[in-house]
RNA sequence: GCCCCUGUAGUUCAAUGGAUAGAACAGGAGACUUCUAAGCUCUUAAUAGAGGUUCGAUUCCUCUCGGGGGCACCA
């Protein structure tokens, strides 16, 4: 609010500087004198010092302003009202584990699906499951071991045949046992993913097949000779670089069900924006994939948007399931679960490891490091929730709905935590326009940081000042509120208790 | 070989062309008759190298060196 308003006086991007600087700041240049002077004249309500340093201006707050604010609802900025937005993660394939790459998919998307409901939109979840393809036919030849199927079919010729054939069969479903076999596994998959996406707290509002949406892909390559040339047998898109979108058996690869895919989402939902997150490896892929939509379907080409993320790398390198050489979701979890002695904290733990840092970037698995939980941790966040509600019980307070005094909250660290709080829906904008979780994680960090050295100093039930204890109570019960409305956003939980 | 991404304290990460480059972990020091010590206070320590653009570069451009990923019938 304040912020706006600056920026319209000023003509100039609104910043944060270091606190000793003030609580706003612009950069105006040489103008910066002659202009603190026309603002000074105009004396505005909310800031109570400008000053001038070099070529910037700041500008702090006056106390009443920000104490009034405390009452605010800290509502969310919808800026998104009225806008469908179809959101893709997590993505695991049938008869392969669900590891901690998908649990990186996971995290990240659904924090990015919370963030577009936050500023307003209705956001539709979906995750695309490749139940059929190589790497299931690789699967079904090895009984369901998916490893053991990628290293033969690389390996023995002869075995390379027999998954190519198998793969065929999937598709038309000419042969009993494989489809017995087939049937089984990836039921017994979806029913394992399904139980993964409850335990990190995801509920996706349609799931994709690249069975069902395969032949539409496979219809909109055929349909489109002008674009999908032959060549060597494969049916193939001379892009930024070739790609083959159907292979010589006359089966659609990723490629082509991709197509398909994005179409169907188009179809069923109208969206605005299509954002799919995966992981960046196949973000070059994604170029030339959509090279192509845009000449297929242009209009779904526009309003569809690929959002790459790290990979989660062992110290020893990639990890891969062609290899077998993967940690699973469930192995990780345990064994966080089992340090924490909590399923909340642990998942939380992890969520925050991932989401605390760009999305762009890998992120270096260490076993010891990654299910830390002091310092900058997920773990922090649900204590510093937990201290602050076990402080409101413990003043058997229930109702902090009454209006207070100016003369309190007027101590330092008290208007500076205020003034965090003010910056929540900022925070949640930003984080949102830039797809940036990180940028929410770091908020909730800050506020964490800022409570638990607030009750540090401030030995709250302790005020005999009853009006004063009142006040800082109010001031906890919001704190505590944004703070679980922030880890609500990177899909953590906040329990009372830890 | 070609293409893309990346290089910031000992380590893992922040910083969208602006002020004195922020945190956490590890290391060092400390407070406490404690509303949850999974906490708090203080402290040591960094932009890979060389050019360029700019009033101003961790950020943009070029080259060198390091790390990762991708290069037609996997996803």
């Amino acid at each position: 609010m304040i912020k706006e308003k600056l920026q319209q006086l000023t003509g100039a991007e609104v910043t944060k500087p270091k606190p000793e600087f003030g609580d706003y700041a612009v950069f105006v240049g040489k103008e910066a004198q002659a202009l603190s002077e026309k603002l000074k004249a105009q004396s505005i309500p909310e800031i109570e010092k400008i000053e001038v340093k070099g070529q910037y201006i700041n500008f702090f707050l006056s106390s009443a302003y920000v104490q009034q604010q405390l009452y605010s609802d800290f509502a969310f900025d919808p800026y998104l009202k009225d806008k469908t937005i179809i959101v893709e993660y997590t993505d695991p394939n049938p008869f392969k584990l669900f590891h901690i790459g998908h649990l990186m998919s996971n995290a990240i998307g659904e924090s990015i699906a919370r963030l577009y409901e936050a500023s307003g939109a209705k956001v539709i979840r979906v995750t695309w499951q490749g139940d059929v393809g190589m790497h299931i036919a690789k699967a079904v030849w090895a009984d369901g071991d998916y490893a053991a199927g990628a290293k033969a079919f690389d390996e023995d010729p002869k075995a390379k045949q027999e998954i190519e054939a198998i793969n065929k069969k999937i598709y038309d479903r000419s042969d009993l046992e494989i489809n017995k076999r087939y049937d089984e596994g990836r039921k017994a998959s979806l029913e394992y993913f399904e139980k993964e996406y409850e335990r990190l707290g995801s509920k996706f509002d349609r799931y994709f097949f690249e069975s069902e949406e395969g032949p539409k892909g496979l219809a909109l390559v055929k349909a489109h000779p002008e674009v999908f040339v032959p060549s060597e047998g494969a049916i193939v898109f001379h892009g930024e670089h070739t790609r083959v979108f159907v292979n010589s058996q006359g089966l659609p690869t990723y490629e082509a069900k991709e197509l398909g895919l994005n179409q169907e989402k188009f179809k069923l939902y109208h969206p605005d924006l299509s954002v799919i997150v995966t992981g960046n490896e196949i973000k070059e892929y994604f170029h030339v994939l959509m090279e192509a939509m845009k000449l297929v379907m242009p209009d779904v080409a526009e309003k569809t948007r690929h959002v790459p993320h790290g990979m989660l790398r062992l110290p020893t390198g990639k990890m891969s399931s062609r290899t077998g050489d993967v940690i699973t979701a469930d192995e990780l979890i345990e064994e966080v679960r089992e340090k924490t002695k909590s399923e909340e904290v642990a998942t939380g733990a992890i969520k925050y490891a991932i989401l605390k840092q760009g999305i762009g970037n890998d992120i270096i698995f260490d076993r010891e490091k990654s299910i830390a939980v002091h310092g900058d941790t997920g773990v922090y966040l649900q204590y510093t929730y937990a201290r602050l509600i076990s402080i409101l019980t413990k003043s058997g307070i229930s109702n902090f709905q009454f209006p207070i005094s100016n003369e309190f909250l007027n101590e330092k660290n008290e208007l500076n935590i205020i003034k965090h709080l003010i910056e929540f829906p900022d925070a949640v904008r930003e984080a949102t326009e830039r797809i940036a979780p990180n940028i929410m994680a770091l908020y909730c960090y800050e506020l964490a940081n800022l409570a638990n050295r607030y009750y540090e100093e401030v030995r709250i039930l302790d005020d005999i000042n009853e009006d004063r204890k009142q006040a800082r109570l109010v001031l906890v019960r919001t704190v505590a509120d944004i703070l679980k409305r922030g880890l609500g956003l990177l899909g953590i939980a906040a329990p009372e208790r830890i």
